[in-house]
DNA sequence: TCACGATACGGAGCAGCGTTCCGCTTCGCA
DNA sequence: TGCGAAGCGGAACGCTGCTCCGTATCGTGA
């Protein structure tokens, strides 16, 4: 607006401490968790805390872009499963499949994705966005071939696969919950 | 060990701060949720933090001793329902029924429930240790009636319903999420 | 090559949290 | 009624996420 063509592109040292913090922060999450705090993430990075957030306005910001091509890859799989799978049940399963693994291998972000803290809410958002539509495909596909039932809204289903992966550990298998999930929602004759 | 018999009981102020204390709490968790800060509880309690910490010495216990009544009412429930109720699984289902009503009552309970915050831990523990023996009971019943699989166990099974109730809204119907579990959990013969 | 404005950085500081600590107050028995 | 024990209040501590601004660095036009 002032000058606009000073400096068209963002200045070579910004660029390369983007890349450090977003290492830097992928190595605290598989460390310590999601809810490492921002502190010890720029001290791995070598930099202050301002720095973290002029690129990171918040929190959330920073996970998201941690994970970003994770969630991407998950959403892209939604209808590549649905083409080459046997049935559209089994695309969901698969799908939902990828997104437990997700979650699960993720310390602690299925829990942060529902803390009530406003500070996550920007990332919950963000998942839901870009993953329910593609939840929503598969789903749709799978009441048109009257093998699930029709009163679940993917909104819904994520949420509750969701909340099954949150802390997950040696006595509590995640997966399994899930596989019981899924097993609900099979359309049903009996009643 | 010294005195002995100076003060056989508490001091009547003191029982008088513990019940206002409950009663502050009980109504703040209802007001902002069980989240709401001590500093709070003890404001609309009238009295210092202080005072707070005396009577129960983390948050969990202050939380613990709110709910005590409606957890052993869920508990005592459990061997009622399996003496009275059709079948087993009818039984279970409205054990869970009892169980979910409370968790969904509780504006955030079921979210501090899994909040990996160190503070929360005891509060998680207690409830399980108090529920998960009336669960495995009911699905003990169950399994030997053949009408549930036999391969879950009641901590994972709790747990799951637990995290199911997390953050339900008028988008989220945690209930029906506990339904879809509930069903998938049938003893299935086909595979 | 260099000067200078735009950009980015570091970290002290703020507000809010749970929890601790200790000087002061109140209770209730002898 | 005196006095030791019990209880109380709230300042203070260490932690959090986040903001702000003086200082340092970059990179371009002269």
């Amino acid at each position: 607006m002032t000058t606009g063509r000073t400096t068209p592109t963002k200045r070579a040292d910004a660029r390369r401490n983007e890349q450090v913090l977003l290492d830097a922060a992928a190595a605290a999450f598989v460390a310590s968790g999601v809810e490492v705090p921002v502190r010890h993430i720029a001290a791995r990075a070598g930099v202050g805390v301002g720095t973290i957030y002029r690129h990171f306005p918040t929190r959330a910001d920073l996970v998201i872009a941690v994970y970003r091509h994770q969630v991407d890859a998950c959403a892209d799989a939604g209808p590549t499963l649905l083409a080459h799978a046997d049935s559209p049940h089994q695309a969901l399963s698969r799908w939902i499949d990828l997104f437990v693994d997700f979650l699960t291998t993720k310390h602690g972000l299925a829990a942060a994705l529902q803390s009530d803290r406003a500070q996550f809410e920007t990332l919950h958002a963000w998942f839901l966005d870009r993953l329910v539509p593609v939840c929503a495909e598969l789903l749709q596909a799978c009441v048109q071939a009257g093998q699930v039932r029709d009163d679940i809204e993917a909104l819904e289903l994520m949420r509750g696969v969701g909340n099954l992966c949150i802390g997950a550990d040696e006595r509590y298998d995640a997966r399994r919950m899930v596989e019981l999930l899924i097993a609900g929602l099979r359309a049903t004759t009996q009643r």
